[in-house]
DNA sequence: ATGTCACCTGGTAGGTGA
């Protein structure tokens, strides 16, 4: 079983690249982020004919998340249960027995910004409900773009990036948390080359340099960590005429789907 | 040094967010 997330940066200009994508890597679930579009203008369609189930949860503008999946997801949630927002950015749902919850972390802006404020409030109550979520399920998989670089080997100059957003104590204290309750980063399950980025902002020519953040991630809950055979960053994906600033990122589950 | 992209409003650019 293999999965995947993907943050797209406007579905609307991105759907062709998602369904080439698909063609090209048919995994079993692929969440997205940032679609960018009202509900009324999802690509239900489209997906549809590549052969696939979708759930999708947007606004106008910003954020906006989608769960992709081969066969149809159950108990499909939007948002956090309990947190009020009025930003779309976390949709769950069961595909073949594994519960899936794809999302897009706030970014935060800057550590002295109300944006932090939020990203702080929104990370605390992903927390209390991911408890719940691992009691019912124990079989998980968080994914998405975190907006948290873990560590200072996931950044391309952790002198200058210190203590700037995605890499502040209290965001990498908040992905340590998500470890403590037994989630596994999936990525550090492997040895991966050095420098290995999932986002390179679009300017200053930052691709190229290869000038990029880990913050794109897979964490599986302890009951699928043995079960984990791979896990990677599509960095071909940024090479695009027109890529999204973020690769996908793909695991593969070695795992007997359970019968639903 | 700061070399972008996407989307909005309201306009034949400027602002916002990332």
């Amino acid at each position: 079983m293999k999965l995947a997330t993907w943050n797209v940066n406007s579905l609307t200009v991105r759907l062709p690249q998602v369904l080439e994508w698909l063609a090209a890597n048919p995994v079993e679930v692929l969440v997205l982020q940032e679609t960018k579009m009202t509900d009324d203008k999802f690509p239900t369609l489209e997906i549809g004919a590549a052969g696939y189930q979708v759930q999708w949860f947007g606004q106008k503008t910003y954020n906006g998340v989608a769960l992709i999946s081969r066969t149809p997801a159950l108990d499909v949630v939007k948002n956090i249960p309990g947190f009020e927002d009025a930003q779309a950015r976390v949709i769950a749902g069961t595909v073949d027995g594994v519960r899936c919850i794809g999302a897009y972390f706030p970014n935060g802006q800057a550590p002295d910004s109300d944006k932090f404020e939020y990203k702080m409030a929104w990370l605390a109550a992903l927390q209390s409900w991911l408890a719940d979520e691992l009691k019912s399920h124990e079989k998980l998989v968080l994914m998405g773009d975190f907006n948290i670089a873990p560590e200072d080997r996931d950044v391309y100059d952790p002198v200058a990036w210190a203590g700037q957003i995605h890499c502040t104590p209290q965001e990498r204290a908040h992905f340590q948390a998500l470890q403590a309750q037994g989630l596994v980063d999936a990525f550090r399950l492997f040895e991966q080359a050095p420098k290995s980025w999932s986002w390179w902002d679009y300017r200053n020519l930052a691709f190229r340099k290869n000038q990029g953040l880990r913050i794109d991630h897979v964490m599986v809950s302890p009951a699928l960590k043995d079960s984990v055979k791979a896990c990677s960053i599509d960095k071909a994906m940024r090479k695009n005429e027109r890529p999204s600033d973020h690769a996908p990122v793909i695991v593969e589950l070695d795992f007997s789907p359970n019968a639903v």
